[in-house]
DNA sequence: GTACATGCAAAGGGTTTGCAAACGG
DNA sequence: CCGTTTGCAAACCCTTTGCATGTAC
């Protein structure tokens, strides 16, 4: 119950207040394993602190994303979601659950380098996202 | 002036009502070169029919899009961006002006299905973004 | 003519913000 | 203690929608 998870650490590092909601939130994230949008942090947090609001998630989650704790992403739907920030991986999303399938391919990463120097562009940053369709078996 | 754009050619295929704000809407998709969002769209719009309404340009946007006419982005930003649809390709935009240039590759592709396939997924929509700064020479 | 499209303004959904009260270091 | 953070509600931005009017076919 009193452990401390790497995003409460990253926040001492980069001294950002440690109060009760960001402690909350930042559990949630940790304990997190698929890409929970604003309103689902919020639910999961108000398990935790019931009074917790939800301007505060929104403004905590933002304070996370820009000191690079956590990653936000559109996957569409008009919603943000949330990951823990790590190594970088693209997303694979079920079109019929929305469900995030990560994955991480080293030729793929390479051939984005190398597309955007061929165009003369340094690269900054990418998304690629592939929609699917479980195939049955 | 009178000449008819693909766009207007499209909604006779569909049985869509060509109405005058349906032509409007058409004839500034068609000669946009870049990948403009609804407000500019309006903008543009409203040079050629200064009574166009925000409205009918969202619910024409729409029609279009369902109707496979045109293709809706979304680079971020919370906006939606439009492009007359055609040809399947990717996107890297200049993160300093916003700009969109179009790229296409074969390889590249062919990866995107291959790695769907090897999750065990059939693909049914993709989208890569690259984010780019223009290199100095 | 008649079903469908338009304009207007109001409503919606996600996100942000002003302000007074509460709180962390 | 003092500056930061919170909760609340109102404001915001983009987009959609209800309704009366206008229009393409």
């Amino acid at each position: 119950m009193a452990e401390e998870t790497g995003i409460e650490k990253l926040c001492r590092e980069r001294n950002l207040r440690l109060t009760g909601q960001r402690r909350t939130v930042a559990r949630v994230l940790s304990d997190s394993a698929d890409h929970p949008d604003v309103d689902t942090v919020y639910r999961r947090a108000s398990r935790i602190d019931p009074h917790i609001s939800i301007a505060t998630v929104y403004r905590t989650l933002k304070l996370f994303e820009d000191a690079n704790v956590l990653t936000r992403h559109d996957f569409g739907g008009g919603r943000a979601r949330y990951e823990e920030a790590g190594e970088h991986h693209d997303h694979l999303i079920d079109v019929e659950t929305g469900a995030v399938k990560e994955f991480y391919d080293a030729e793929l990463e390479e051939m984005k380098s190398r597309i955007a120097e061929r165009l003369g562009f340094e690269l900054v940053d990418h998304r690629l996202e592939l929609y699917g369709r479980r195939r049955r078996s």
